[in-house]
DNA sequence: GTCTATACGTTGATAGAC
DNA sequence: GTCTATCAACGTATAGAC
């Protein structure tokens, strides 16, 4: 992430204002969501932000105007990416195919982009006050997508019945999350080191396999 | 929760000073848990925490000294509740009944204690600062006697190796615990209806299912 | 044991020099 | 567009009257 703050910082030369405003303002967002993820919106401090972005704090004002304001823009591009990983689910007809991929997708964000799923869940901890909208208007949509394809898949025969199949989605959610919002956890239980590209390539593959054994598909 | 606290005071007559103190200190902790549930440690404000208890903000700081301290308090109530939920795994031989019932716990647990959870959740999130103890001797322990009995099943043919029992391990962690840590979001996507306790039990056997049929059992 | 008053640091946000 | 200086509001914690 530094490093990443850096390297923009280095390549403006002579450049206009408004590279230099989309240039700050990705080096912005990406220390709110980092800084956002530890402490969530209350306990964040704009001077935090503005440390990890290395910018006078004045600078976070100037761009984004509040606090909660930085925080709504920081959401809004993880449920935009969210939703990317997502596609895999209604681009396959298989289901061994779907959950596959979207699983793996899942995964990928999970390892790529901690700190995003991080700030997600810290809002739905804390009753969701600024996600609202997003939640029940776009996300719902696609869970109703989603859902339907689980569903026709049920009646096909092509995998076992779960009962509700938000059951299934949810549980889908809450374990390829754990390995993005639980990561601290899950390396002090592995003996204080984090999992290695391959490693962590492995758990993928069995997370993949016990999902899919979960409503019936030999992996 | 309010309830609660009314009926801890009401019941006070002529009552020891120990007495008045162990009831003050439970209203606090049961307070304290709601409010560090929502906004986590630094987002909480000791000034909340007494609203909530109905009590002055000097007698947080009278009972437990600092707000670190009171923080640390219910992290511990925390964990020694979810290790009781845990004895299931210890107590059955057969994995079918083992998952079940520690499946069936964590369940309930959510559901009764959602705060307790989110509040673990959040310390995790944040990098657990406060339970790096907890987690590194007290819950590590607990995990190797449980990732020694998936490995004994697995080798007694049993249920289906996945590989590494930890992944099947945490998959039962975040499949249960999302029902308490993301509970706005599953009532929002529900159309903005909390399960009563009968969906309750439904989504509960569902869960369940999905996990033993994972493992290669069925239900 | 209770609670008001207050010390003293930190916070979000802005004004205004450069 | 950048950044120092500043402020009012709020934070934790404590002192001391009751």
């Amino acid at each position: 992430m530094g490093d990443q703050i850096v390297a923009v910082k280095a390549k403006r030369g002579q450049r206009s204002k408004e590279s230099i405003r989309e240039d700050n303002e990705l080096i912005i967002l990406a220390a709110a969501e980092k800084v956002f993820a530890k402490h969530g919106l209350k306990g964040s401090t704009t001077k935090q932000i503005a440390d990890v972005a290395k910018l006078p704090k004045s600078n976070i004002h100037y761009y984004f105007h509040t606090k909660l304001n930085l925080y709504r823009r920081v959401l809004e591009s993880i449920f935009v990416e969210w939703m990317k990983a997502a596609e895999p689910f209604n681009t396959y007809d298989e289901p061994k195919e779907a959950i596959r991929f979207y699983v793996g997708a899942k995964m990928d964000l999970s390892r790529t982009r901690p700190f995003g799923s991080k700030v997600w869940a810290n809002e739905i901890i804390s009753g969701a006050p600024e996600m609202e909208e997003i939640l029940s208007s776009r996300l719902k949509k696609w869970v109703d997508t989603c859902v339907s394809s689980i569903n026709t898949w049920v009646e096909l025969k092509k995998i076992n019945s779960m009962g509700d199949a938000h059951t299934f989605l949810y549980m889908i959610w809450a374990t390829t999350q754990h390995y993005a919002d639980f990561d601290y956890q899950l390396i002090i239980l592995n003996n204080g080191k984090k999992l290695t590209d391959s490693e962590f390539e492995e758990k993928k593959q069995q997370v993949i396999g016990l999902v899919l054994r979960s409503v019936g598909i030999e992996p």
